[in-house]
DNA sequence: GCGCTATAGTAAAACGTTTTACTATAGTGA
DNA sequence: TCACTATAGTAAAACGTTTTACTATAGCGC
């Protein structure tokens, strides 16, 4: 009952370059993989059965299914995934596509919305027989994601015009995003995050805390959360009379540009006393912005934000948030993605949790 | 110059597969995947000329050269990544290994310590051309390790006896850790967090800020980080004449876990006066233990932890911890990882960047 | 015996690369 | 001319699976 029988004979060890064994033994140190082969062979059945009884893809006599698996387990053999791969053309593996630069995504501190996600989803995926590779956006890095095997990509936050996406979409992979992919021809699946919703209620409890002129800070790409922001807000702004008032800054700039933004917008509009900012760290460039301009938080001016993450609660005052409840939604776009991935239609959406608001110091006076 | 010669010459576009095409012709629907092989006919050169060429593995004439990639262009060639990692067998792919269990590596809010270091290691990997798989502790999700085809991996802080590096070890796989790993006959290289030089901080910290008697508390599990820990404690414990008190507990129960063992801790010592707890989700266990004792935080205890997360700033009063520079040091254990994985050796350490205390209202009296 | 179906297996092709071993040609020195 | 080396290419094997097409046997109704 030997574990191979050709191979291995050669004298040679891929383990230390440096020096060269001594090579007492004519044996190849290299351990021989155990493929299938070795299976058939034990068994006395040929490869295909083996696969067969494996895979469950075709029926196998359950008698020789058991005497598989129990050879399985006596040598020791482990699938090559690789060579599955190639055969199959699936690679059991997804990607986590960032198109949000890092320096907002992730941060100084390297937390936040993305890597939230990128956690929940890892574990999900996991769960569900899958590699989750974390991809952040592939300006600086050479490498294409072309080269990259995957069999489907959860995109977070997608801007329409994001060549990443553009890339992606047209190479037929299946995608799934996390917050609706505006602008397609075809409607790319994805997560509702309810972006509405949440700017409402940002928009009311500003209202309900007594602020009268509020303005609108958003990022400059194209993104639904902010495309629903703006609608939101400017439905709002109509119902109270209210003048509107809608900065963009770009998300490469980071809190800095916000900052300086922001700073020249309340010397424009002194009567701004309330400012929603959705992306957290422009709402920490707006928090220093109204204090370089003199502003109480939140007596003067009122700051809220979406995202509750670290610099949310970093800020001081603390920012008021909403919880969007992320864990949730990471899980149910990985199961999107596999759902689309096994039946390949690739339409619908799914209903992200309710976004609830966790009011705090930088827009509730105590 | 026809682009491919038999294959794909029926107008198919393998998109949709909603729809069945109508089949006017015998062709598949399949979008006919570009090969190296049709390189090969578009050139007038064998396979294994455009392997060499395009890989640079063998020298190839200028011109000829210059003509495969003039073609790989022309018909938009992208190689198959999972045939290459047959034949070669390798998969340019690193793992990413939590031995931590995730409600206290990442926490109810999936954040935390590694996390952090994901996401700089996922930058890392990828800026040298490799994808990084986030591998949480497989105890629940039943995948195997052994089914995940990477090249090495990355343990971030392992203990020495968790089933996963065990089996990792054994595996054969490149590993590289970020913190020692205790108690094995073969060093695997790491990355050195500096751990005695951070506890030494934190304890001199406490003394300095008139604290008698310290307590240290730890988890159960063999790390590194808790080994060195423990051995600078009773050091300075000796020398300055205090006895030293220890506590473990189970890093599974988390915070709940450590807030019930450090009451019953409290109550037995009631002189305590100082606590270094390094895990930060044991040091918030430890802040409820101390208010729900009656004790006044940093009054009549003063406490300190070791990451500085979102836990650590969450916590009221905010927690001391230590500025450890994770992304510096998810970037030496890439590099470290990939030397490894090109030389083969597997010998050495780094040394992680310097520990900073940061002081804040759980220790100092202000 | 025929026609049909079902069962449980097999041989061989296929997936797309890389690598090994080989060849043809030319150059070089003796 | 020979022997040798270098150059630039090729054919075919190899990597380890899955899948296709085929086979052998048996059961069954008639």
């Amino acid at each position: 009952m030997r574990v191979t029988a050709d191979r291995g004979t050669g004298g040679c060890n891929g383990l230390s370059n440096g020096k060269v064994a001594m090579s007492r033994s004519p044996q190849k140190p290299r351990r021989a993989r155990v493929t299938i082969v070795d299976i058939a062979r034990e068994v006395g059945v040929s490869p295909a059965t083996v696969s067969n009884a494996l895979s469950g893809r075709r029926y196998v006599d359950a008698d020789t299914r058991e005497r598989v698996k129990a050879a399985v387990r006596l040598l020791g053999y482990t699938p090559n995934i690789s060579a599955q791969r190639l055969r199959t053309g699936r690679s059991e593996m997804i990607a986590l596509f960032s198109s949000m630069p890092f320096a907002v995504a992730a941060g100084p501190s390297q937390l936040g919305f993305l890597m939230e996600i990128a956690a929940v989803a890892a574990a999900a995926a996991l769960e569900r027989g899958m590699a989750l590779v974390l991809v952040p956006p592939t300006e600086k890095s050479g490498r294409p994601i072309e080269s990259l095997s995957i069999d489907g990509a959860i995109l977070v936050e997608p801007a329409s015009d994001d060549p990443d996406v553009v890339r992606l979409r047209k190479s037929g992979l299946p995608i799934v995003s996390i917050g609706r992919l505006n602008g397609a021809e075809a409607e790319v699946p994805y997560v509702d995050l309810r972006s509405a919703e949440t700017v409402d209620l940002l928009l009311n409890h500003l209202d309900e805390q007594g602020a009268g002129h509020i303005a609108l800070v958003l990022g400059a790409s194209r993104r639904n959360s902010y495309i629903e922001a703006e609608s939101v807000y400017r439905d709002f702004a109509r119902a109270r009379g209210m003048e509107p008032i809608i900065l963009r800054t770009d998300e490469s700039d980071g809190e800095e540009g916000a900052y300086r933004a922001i700073r020249a917008l309340l010397a424009e509009h002194p009567r701004i006393d309330g400012l929603c900012v959705p992306v957290d760290a422009f709402a920490v460039g707006a928090n220093r912005a109204a204090a370089e301009a003199g502003l109480r938080v939140p007596e003067d001016i009122r700051i809220v934000t979406r995202y509750d993450g670290l610099r949310a609660r970093q800020c001081r005052p603390m920012l008021t948030a909403v919880d969007l409840s992320l864990d949730i939604v990471a899980a149910q776009a990985v199961d999107l993605l596999l759902d689309h991935l096994r039946q390949g239609d690739g339409q619908g959406h799914v209903a992200g949790p309710r976004p609830t608001l966790i009011p705090r110091g930088s827009s509730v006076i105590r």
